[in-house]
DNA sequence: CGACGTTGTAGCAACGTTGTAAATAGCAGA
DNA sequence: TCTGCTATTTACAACGTTGCTACAACGTCG
């Protein structure tokens, strides 16, 4: 059982190969007669183009690569989702590449996809440093998202991690909270950096001041890690408050940690996380976090890269680099102020 | 900047396209001198093989399909997650379609890919009936994961869904549960159909009685509808002792109901889950579930389309149809029998 | 009535790769 | 030196598609 190729149908219609494809590419001077006999014939035969051959024809292949740590964290599970169903959009099929958020799987996946392969790159690195880019461009447009490693000269999509970061902190503050924790400081992570610069920002702004002990760093952003590390913030003699966590995995671990040790949320502690997964809403505590919007991530970052290819491809001037900052919203729920009405 | 080909490097090499082509695929007649002289050529080109090029002159595409509702459910991203990997091991790439579990873009992503963009699919299919099968079929080796639909000739792998589920609704009979409910019911489901009839078998063995309003149908099985499922429960004027849950959003969202309405679990209500997702473990209680292997599931999902694949490449008589049933367990944690010990 | 534009059709080549088969080189034995 | 191998290399075609170009048929207009 054969796939059905143009000749198949030329043949029953009985034109030319090229009537035929100039009838599915909807070229318009064919024969009304003509064009009727190739659709039913393209009907009969249930032809669908090979795509690997057109696009070798044409000098693209219809892929573009997603690279992320992993698809089973809820972030990049939702983020993949809209990638894919944004990619539709423009024709394009989306091809994932895992790397555990480690250096040496991020380059891998940056040199072996070369050009012949994919038409362009969504990267959510999480370790690549700057000068890994220079060795490494592999010939095809790449978005950046969600991590701002600067002097890197490549489009970047993301919301404003500083100014979200203040947002939270700054909301912890205004419930009355005077001793605020954050955890997930990490010198690896780009954005750590940028959060950890809000949270301070917002610490200032309130007039609170800065206990180095309180910000807690987290090797990986896992549940467990926020657990640990909360765990860690509950020995402290003089206990916080509040705490700002990194990720919304973070805030779960914690929430768990808070819970395991009988403190209660938000009464002794008001917990804010970051990312708004689905899993935040249903928490008990429901969890206040930072909510950006990924669906408008997901399709300027390929908006992005559509715009790149073509521009390639038609010798257009390349438009200037991009850094392009998506809306937010802080999301207020029970962790920071308590029990108001059940979900609908 | 365009990307070397099997010519450049022979001409760099200064030998036959051919000669290159293979050292490359590592044919033994090749002089020693003429093989060192085409690697330095091909380190200093940089050559990839054009996979599409190849592939349309072998036949072969080098993805493989997975179809499943959505990727921002926890369930489907953990698996995704490990199918991916496991293709990677069998040199596929995996493309994800999302169908939002409707049967029309089920059907659609069946037909959209033929033989010439996949060289086999892993199906999660929810709402497509046998007869869709018939007139789908396109041409390569189809798994089924995760759904029995009778009938249809297709190989399959799951768990058995029918002692999953007698041995969640076992367990809480064996807590001393006596009014014990299910959450999930769905005429349109091929699991949920197993999953009552696991559900039913446990109570007849602890000698309870069926009630039929304490099965509450859920269309979605997403938090929201284990809510909502939940809340109609507890309106009952006989609320139930216990709930068994048909995956373990609708667990999270039974959880959620609960505790708006002060109902302590486990003590007043016992909740078990299914599907132990990395959610599970960190909600507040933790979730007694059923805990697939999903590793085991996407790897012999993918070893069984590479098998069909290669036994139709060499013409070998196809194995016979394959129901593969893979390992679970019972997770058992605070949801049923409360606070044991804090996590580590 | 011939030149010309418009509409419709088809042949050829090429995208980068590899299987087939044919060509060449090297070498031992006659 | 010539034959007959084997070892090595190469030309060619083909996978399915589409851009380019040539060409045919038809009508219009000066």
């Amino acid at each position: 059982m054969r796939a059905a190729t143009l000749k198949d149908v030329a043949v029953l219609a009985g034109v030319s190969v090229k009537t035929v494809s100039n009838v599915v590419n909807g070229y318009a001077f064919v024969k009304p007669e003509n064009r009727r006999k190739v659709e039913e014939a393209l009907i009969a035969t249930g032809y669908r183009p090979n795509i690997g051959a057109r696009n070798l024809r044409r000098g693209k292949t219809g892929f573009i690569a997603l690279v992320l740590p992993e698809l089973s964290i809820p972030y990049f599970g939702e983020l993949a989702g809209l990638v894919i169903t944004a990619a539709q959009a423009h024709g394009w099929n989306v091809l994932i590449e895992q790397t555990q958020g480690t250096r040496d799987r991020e380059r891998t996946a940056l040199t072996s996809m070369g050009p012949h392969m994919i038409d362009g790159a969504i990267l959510s690195p999480q370790a690549l440093s700057a000068e890994d880019f220079a060795d490494l461009a592999p010939g095809v447009p790449l978005v950046m998202v969600g991590e701002h490693a600067v002097d890197v000269p490549i489009d970047h999509v993301a919301i404003d991690n500083v100014l979200a970061a203040r947002t939270a902190v700054g909301h912890l503050a205004a419930i009355g909270r005077r001793r605020i924790a954050s955890i997930g400081r990490n010198p690896h992570r780009g954005t750590a950096a940028l959060r950890l610069e809000g949270y301070r920002a917002a610490l200032a702004e309130a007039g609170l001041a800065e206990d180095e002990e309180l910000s807690v760093p987290a090797l990986e952003y896992h549940r467990r890690d926020g657990a640990q590390a909360m765990s860690r913030l509950l020995d402290l003699p003089e206990r916080p408050d509040a705490v700002f966590c990194f990720n919304d995995l973070l805030a779960i671990g914690a929430l768990r940690a808070a819970a395991d040790r009988g403190v209660r949320v938000p009464e002794d502690l008001a917990i804010v996380g970051f990312d708004n997964t689905e899993e935040s809403a249903y928490s008990i505590p429901s969890l206040t976090t930072i909510a950006p919007d990924k669906k408008a991530i997901a399709e300027t970052a390929v908006s992005l890269i559509h715009g790149r290819s073509t521009d390639a491809a038609e010798n257009a001037t390349p438009f200037d680099l991009q850094d392009i900052q998506t809306p937010f919203a802080l999301e207020i729920r029970e962790s920071t102020i308590g029990r108001t009405r059940a979900p609908a």
